[in-house]
DNA sequence: GCGGTTTAGGAACGGTCGTTCTTGACCGAT
DNA sequence: ATCGGTCAAGAACGACCGTTCCTAAACCGC
């Protein structure tokens, strides 16, 4: 496979991180293509020259931020050093908006999302269940519910 | 104050229960405004007659939703019969979607669905909280979030 | 009946959506 | 230098969005 024509200008990887980003403040329909463009800083036609579509891109996004920020975060919590970190990085800290609005709000409309975001969150229970000392009685299926609910409460209550 | 003119054809608030069981399902901008016409049996004109707007109808149905669906569950919840059968019908049936939606999408990008979904989660926290026998430790913030985060799980794996 | 008022029914509007097309600049290999 | 290919830039597309306008029908009080 020889390289031929004019090379592009932008990182792929940098741009999947950063419509992550946006795709986690607002809802999918809420973001719009010119958005994308303005704050990627990619003009329309590589974009879907590279992903495809707007779906191609959110899927991109979704999948890159389960396995560089939300696997990181797993890998941390199975090392069993500062727990309590793990909880902030995921609650006080953005780190789950994506994962949560996939889950609440497109995983219904769109089954690849939905296989997605069960994969993570099947993900999440393993690594919680699995640390050591985990209060009794306490699964990991309540304690993502409960890390999950809270950033529902912390979002919510984050505008106004 | 004299009524004067042709009666309306429909019951405003069956309309407004209709239109929050459909912002149940979908996002805010999911659902156009030929969704509603059409699930609801009421034409555009007397929508926006009634309403005000698209917005001003979602705002009357998360309001009926908090009041007419919420307040009820709370009610049921602290007359301490059947604490189980409050916790089936707010992860289990849907009935805290509108409010999950809300939270989570909404809210961020509207301070009057901010308020209102601030206030129903308050409300929902202190009924939790006063329920006698409550687990030692566990708190009505705790709980609910354990609740938010069970119905975002359910909700998520429920297409596919 | 009649006049006044409100609803019902659709057509139509400007704006924005995701997507595609066209044009020219750029780069590597021949 | 030239050709083949990709990329950048922006205009343009049809479809759909929320909203408004217009006309006819239905009802009340007189």
């Amino acid at each position: 496979m020889v390289i031929v024509g004019r090379p592009r200008g932008f990182d792929e990887e940098t741009v999947t991180a950063a419509a992550a980003a946006l795709f986690a403040t607002r809802a999918y329909d809420g973001v719009g293509v010119d958005d994308l463009v303005q704050h990627l800083g990619v003009h329309r036609n590589s974009l879907y020259k590279t992903f495809g579509s707007k779906r191609g891109l959110y899927l991109a996004a979704l999948h890159w931020h389960v396995s560089h920020v939300l696997q990181p975060l797993i890998d941390q919590l199975r090392s069993g050093r500062d727990p309590e970190q793990f909880f902030d990085h995921v609650t006080r800290k953005g780190n789950l908006d994506l994962l949560l609005l996939a889950a609440v709000e497109r995983a219904p409309a769109d089954t690849e999302v939905a296989a997605v975001v069960a994969q993570a969150l099947q993900l999440l229970e393993q690594a919680i269940d699995d640390v050591p000392m985990l209060p009794s009685g306490r699964t990991g299926k309540i304690a993502l519910s409960e890390l999950l609910g809270e950033r529902v409460r912390v979002r919510a209550l984050s505008a106004g």
